[in-house]
DNA sequence: AATGAATGAGCATTCATTCAT
DNA sequence: TATGAATGAATGCTCATTCAT
């Protein structure tokens, strides 16, 4: 690579390359050396461009969240059906996940808490997220005064379908892998309805998810507690 | 510390200390220079019970299967009536990721992926789990033919529950930081339900969740998928 | 700051900056980072003004020099009295050192000799100081034979005098550092004589530093060796 | 070097060899890379000792002033005549910076003021410096009260003697660096008294001192100061 | 004159591990 | 069992400098 010519580009290859290595192996265990060579870029342009490799965490961080709640705010007006809206965010929810999963797990779950700055923006966006999700069922008519229920009720979508990305991702990785594992599972049991495309797949999962999540609410919120 | 003292809690030490500091901050982030110096042993110690640092994450995993496995083997036989069964399952669950919060973490989430011997229990883990729920649900006459709603009904409780235990972990390690957060959020939106005890808190809480979780599985179990 | 606004300034900018930070921490810790930004400027700016970070160096040393043998030399002529002419010497070294402080520092003992350009200035400075103060002595009628003498009080004054301001702009350093040291010296021991003012104690240093050496030289040349 | 092979002598290794490095070229100028490489050591071995690099100054600059108190405190008595305890203590301060010049260079005038704890070590060498030469003088029955007079008299020992040690040690660097400078002095001019030996020349150097400084010291005692 | 992206070697420090005792 | 000295590679980061614009 000649000495002083431009490249625009690097920081954007660094931010790329440094997602896809925290997916794969957290923050801690990737290097910026790594990060720089898979990236094509000198070691000091890291810093140089993000003031050390927290640096880039903070943007990750930053941009998830900013996507996030992109992606929640935006399931339609009060003009839409309760059960709609809620079908909506599901499906909305689902995409999210599926579209940005290196980016979320990054973001979401691979965080080094014991920097200040990254638990301040843990807070931030838990807070958030909390009084997004109120006003969204406060808007939607959907008045569940107990708090354990609402508890329930707010963590159950992010849990299950981050979680069912986390899963599925960390599963990919090590059935990949190089090094394949001895214990190889059966195939046909890897993934649940391999036979429809992913796009079908996912447009059923988030049907499921929806019928499941609206028929728990109302069954909880129905319940009468103790 | 007399030389040459035979410590037989040594090894338990280190485990435990082990536990405590991969659950705060990962494994990678957490050097045996750590380990040894909270647990107050020699650094040379946890080679030699061990085999390395890799060791301990080895048998904290294996530990945190067998607990697994322990626990969602038993809820009951088959003269228990099935929405018992569900609820005892349930609450085994909550009770098993409450008191064995730091131990799960470590076990099933802060997992280097790329140590073959890792991604194997992880794999054994996975397809075990996947066989005991099928078995379980089958066993309850709960038969759904259809692989993604029965991915959904799978995920859903260790993804509810795992994920309810972690973020409550990581919000209270940032909240009682000694380098108090910047922002903190107002209290009595901390923690929902806190008026209750702990454990009247999680009684509750496993019971609306059972609950939502037997109508949510009715409801997709009758919905006519497309 | 509009780019290409020429600023006839941003040279001298630079070389104040510099000649503060290295007095204060040393040539080698401080780097060009750190003057480029103190000094507001661009740091590839050090390179094209001063050719490389030795060029800012090598034109402090050479000013340091020029000015001190502008005060040696300046010490007037043969009709002045010896005595006069000795406590004029004094006089103008302190007044050099004195408003000079950082200046010297810098060009005669933060040096790294290992630098061969740098080194050649050392050798000229110090056998032009050596021949200076010879045919000072000279011209004076102090006629010393012995090499060991003429050793002592040739180095007596910049010894002495440049100790005195060293050693109290290190002082000053540390007692107004914004980190306090543990230590702090009871006040009235830091600053002998500072119930007169600065100007009237430098007078009087002079005086005393005068007479200190024409008294200490007449009593050696009048000592017989062995 | 074979591994696991004990050597009790290293840290001795690194301490002698960082004494040398720093004094030639300044703390910020030489690396532990280079302190290891010399003293034939592993890098991880100068953490290990000493904590890093600041660590070996530390010990450096406390060994420097622990002999330092030792030189200038062993004088002999009051049954000894003030002009011999005089001599002694000018002899004896010659002899320390001459056998320790490597050590007093360091562990004298190459500190970096701007780490807290060396600058607590130099304020505490100060004060005890300055509290250690009053008494010295009191007790001689040299009763000075002006402190202007006193700050000459007590700052011309150490900065003369040190100072000659230094100037001869940066001369004797450069005029025997590989890369000989341009301008070489005529050799005659180098060392003054080169005629005799190393020994016989400070023994004269020292009284020579001595002479100088009680008469100039007994010239400012009988001054009429403005 | 001035900017700022890019280079590549270097910095101090920490890593997991080994092994003679 | 336990100690601690030793190893060698890796860590995140900064250095002075170059150069197209």
């Amino acid at each position: 690579m000649e000495k002083g010519a431009p490249k625009k580009e690097t920081k954007q290859k660094i931010f790329q390359t440094a997602i896809h290595l925290f997916a794969r192996r957290g923050y801690d265990a990737v290097g910026i050396r790594e990060i720089a060579k898979t990236a094509g870029v000198q070691i000091s342009m890291i810093n140089y461009y993000f003031e050390g490799k927290v640096g880039i965490l903070r943007e990750i961080v930053n941009e998830t969240y900013r996507m996030y709640f992109e992606t929640i705010l935006s399931i339609g007006d009060e003009s839409v059906a309760l059960e709609q809206r809620m079908k909506t965010l599901v499906k909305n929810m689902v995409d999210f996940f599926r579209f940005n999963t290196e980016l979320t797990i990054v973001g979401i779950s691979a965080m080094p808490l014991d920097i200040p700055e990254i638990a301040d923006l843990r807070i931030k966006w838990v807070t958030e997220n909390r009084a997004s999700l109120n006003r969204l069922f406060s808007e939607m008519g959907l008045d569940i005064k107990d708090d354990i229920k609402m508890s329930v009720v707010r963590s159950f979508l992010t849990n299950v379908i981050f979680g069912h990305f986390e899963g599925k991702y960390s599963w990919d990785l090590i059935i990949n892998a190089p090094a394949k594992p001895k214990l190889l599972p059966k195939l046909e049991e890897i993934n649940a309805g391999c036979r429809v495309s992913e796009d079908d797949f996912y447009r059923q999962y988030a049907d499921t998810l929806a019928t499941f999540y609206i028929n728990g609410i109302k069954s909880i919120a129905a319940q009468d507690n103790k």
